[in-house]
DNA sequence: CATAGATAACACTAAGCTTTGTTAAACCTA
DNA sequence: TAGGTTTAACAAAGCTTAGTGTTATCTATG
């Protein structure tokens, strides 16, 4: 698999496939940056890339073995494996790395994350749409608000006031002029990096909103979910609290369950889908609820 | 303070320094920031200083006026005194600026928080003594507050729960290991970086906690005092919630009123204040309550 | 309307951060 | 214990960005 001449991944580096950096490493705040991609963080990816792909195809693959295969020192490779390791994409042992049994799925999730940037931008356009200067809002944990929230400053429309438990959102609006900010406590939870819990419920239980913006993991043509009943019961809570429920979906989120069931799809007044979405998804889900399509 | 000859900052304009770089840092920001002061932001906040000095002894200053004290360019004396005037130390027209009325004080104060992060690093220990593991407290809005939390990370105690309304010290917690954080959330102000209001004062009335640690703006031996009421009224909900309740006071703070009352100094279980604080005050102070002298 | 003052736009610089490599030490495992 | 493997520590290089200056354009004031 090893090139003799030049290091392979020159002109893998010199493409540059991969567009930007996962998502998963800082929670979703790289996502939130709208840093640019640097050409630098991109051969660490293209590199990374190949080392996934290469483990997925072996089954397991030595350091030195990647070595080869990169082009990089084997202290870089270590890193990179750290890396992998930690995101769970592959499993570290004394002498190597092997798959990881789920890996297949995982990772290609983790590439269309990647993609998902555009779709969820959409979402975020659609949705400002909706909104009207004096407005209250709710936001509840999910990078596709957090998308929104950005917007908020672009489209200069009066005074705001949004309510929210997501704590990057929180970070994004501190400063906006503009936007009153609620904030949602409760615990915190740090994989979701947001406020949660009991405490979080009753403060929601407290508010109405004109509308609240939502997204969820995994729905159906009737149902939509989530794997955490933690978020669930939160999501509820913050459903309540609007007049109007809009739900944001991207493609990949379509067509999939998780173990709790959030809410059936016709209790929200709205639901937001990409285009390219299929179009017998979009005329069944019409007889459920409104729905807008998103450029 | 002009010199009459050719600009006494030739030098320091072609290297593009500036004359002073003793300076002291400046600013609560960066006292707040735990990222390195960095020789440029270094000089610009001495500089800053100098045009504060400048326009509070003379009342009002021209553009030109400060281009001459500072070595800077006309646009570098722009940009800073934008940012000034949007911190509300200066006031900007055309053709200067003027100091604003209450600027005597809000300024005098500024340079004082300099002077303070030694002292309130040393209340923060003294603080930090108190602390047990498996403890939960609770942190209002204070910089005192700021420096306490970010202790914690160095000692390492064990687990411990920590409820604040306070947005810096919720995101200096977020990635702390072995601390559950509670977020107190509300209406956000941006004054205070904090989270304030009913549903605060709701969220703080339905905890309990072993210890809270307050601080704020004035005190007197018999009484605490702070200007703003909205931040009056989170401060008593967070007394009520402690078992047990430390008042952190630098020295700036003692023998001064503002407008309304907190509460009596006897109500709190222990007040810590800085080594250096007159004898007889001390004294006088621990006939109402324990009082603990911090390093 | 003329002119000083203010802003905007662009370019340059230096500092910091991230990434990578190198070398040395520590660590397994056979 | 000897071999390679992993980690730690330091150093180098590129990239990014905050801060500043220069020039040009806009704006206010007499």
């Amino acid at each position: 698999m090893t090139t003799n001449g030049e290091p392979p991944n020159l002109a893998a580096r010199r493409t540059g496939l991969s567009t930007r950096r996962s998502a998963t490493l800082g929670g979703m705040t790289s996502a939130t940056r709208s840093q640019p991609p640097s050409r630098r963080t991109q051969a660490r990816e293209t590199r990374q890339q190949a080392i996934v792909a290469h483990v997925m195809a072996n089954g397991v693959a030595t350091v030195t073995e990647l070595t080869e295969l990169t082009g990089a020192s084997v202290m870089t490779v270590h890193r990179d494996l750290d890396e992998l390791a930690r995101r769970g994409v592959v499993r570290k042992f004394h002498g190597g790395v092997s798959a990881q049994p789920s890996t297949v799925f995982e990772s290609s999730s983790e590439y269309r994350v990647t993609v998902q940037v555009r779709e969820k931008e959409a979402l975020a356009t659609a949705a400002s749409a909706l909104l009207e200067p004096g407005m209250s809002i709710m936001l509840d944990t999910s990078t596709t608000n957090l998308f929104l929230a950005r917007r908020l400053g672009d489209l200069g429309l009066g005074p705001l006031t949004v309510v929210t438990n997501y704590l990057p959102i929180m970070q994004l609006l501190r400063t906006m002029p503009d936007v009153h900010l609620i904030g949602v406590g409760g615990d915190y939870n740090s994989t979701h990096d947001a406020f949660l819990g009991m405490s979080a419920i009753e403060a929601i239980g407290a508010l109405t909103v004109d509308v609240v913006f939502l997204s969820t993991s995994a729905m159906t043509i009737g149902t939509t979910y989530h794997q955490e009943p933690d978020i669930v019961t939160v999501k509820r809570a913050m459903m309540a609290a609007g007049q109007r429920r809009i739900l944001l979906m991207d493609p990949t989120k379509l067509n999939r369950t998780a173990l709790h069931r959030l809410a059936p799809t016709s209790d929200f007044h709205d639901v937001v889908v990409n285009a390219g979405t299929p179009r017998d998804f979009v005329d069944e889900l019409r007889e459920r609820t409104a729905v807008t399509v998103a450029g």
